[in-house]
DNA sequence: CGGACAACCTGGCGGC
DNA sequence: TGCCGCCAGGTTGTCC
């Protein structure tokens, strides 16, 4: 579900609740959530440390701790929010984790597919070293995407949604981001030109802005820390729209299989 | 390096 | 209405 701008929109929503609290609780219905930690141990690790910051890297929610780091991943259809305990919510069917804090409240982790993943390690790099460049950061200049391109010969799409190419990038704004640059999502990596290199590397920019001006896509699962739904999807122009026309030349846009992802592109402008 | 595919899960939807 | 197959915003591991 929640990619690059959809989990910046979570983070900002969560932390003004969550930095300062201290952990006084862990319970979970489906522990196989919490990567090689027993639910007992990552429990009694866990309660007592303080929250100092909440940030995001790639499509990962982490949580600054005072002694460790936890790190939070929605995969598909993860949500997290804070409420009272008597407070229920429309996640809450398909709730697996929740955390108890200092101030009363709660912080829920509900999953329906049982995808997302929970880590607690002593540094954050053990589960996001490997990860590409931030897209939206200073350093993700245009020199340094075109030398990440070089060498690569596999297929435009996949390799932009390679986490471990760019951060964060998924299916919705891989396809939003190639239409905007008018790149076939086929075309190989090394067959790119100059200014098509250039086209995507602002398309991309573009896209994951605008994800976060509109506070994210709800398509289905997604919801902002307060349970809203984002509206960026009001603003696709090719994601789910096949046979609708496209925006900028009228055809109707085709879906195909694409590195086995549902694929959304305009035959005759994207080249 | 790259591509194909299965796994991990549940639920919604279209087709018959 | 009911059942079946397919699809879904992600990632990882295996195999070729």
């Amino acid at each position: 579900m929640p990619e690059l701008p959809e989990v910046e929109i979570v983070v900002r929503g969560l932390r003004p609740d969550l930095t300062g609290r201290r952990v006084v609780s862990v319970e979970s219905t489906w522990p196989r959530l919490i990567v090689d930690w027993p639910l007992e141990a990552f429990a009694a690790r866990l309660i007592g440390q303080q929250i100092a910051g909440l940030r995001r890297r790639g499509k990962y929610i982490i949580c600054d701790l005072s002694d460790d780091t936890l790190l939070i991943h929605l995969k598909m259809t993860g949500r997290l929010y804070v409420v009272a305990p008597e407070e229920s919510n429309e996640s809450d069917r398909w709730l697996r984790v929740v955390f108890g804090l200092d101030d009363g409240r709660e912080l829920r982790f509900s999953d329906l597919r049982k995808f997302g993943r929970v880590y607690l390690v002593p540094d954050a790099g053990q589960v996001v070293g490997k990860l590409g460049p931030e897209p939206l950061s200073d350093e993700f200049d245009l020199e340094v995407f075109c030398n990440l391109l070089k060498g690569r010969q596999g297929t435009i799409k996949p390799l932009l949604m390679n986490q471990g190419f760019v951060a964060g990038i998924g299916n919705i704004y891989a396809d939003e981001a190639l239409w905007q640059a008018q790149i076939d999502p086929h075309r190989k990596a090394d067959t790119l030109k100059e200014a098509e290199i250039a086209r995507l590397y602002h398309a991309i920019r573009s896209v994951l802005q605008a994800g976060i001006y509109h506070e994210g896509a709800s398509i289905n699962w997604y919801r902002k820390a307060d349970g809203s739904t984002g509206e960026y999807q009001e603003h696709f122009n090719v994601y789910d729209r096949q046979h609708e026309p496209c925006p900028r030349c009228g055809t109707p846009i085709r879906k195909v299989k694409l590195g086995q992802r549902g694929t959304h592109y305009c035959p005759t402008c994207q080249v």
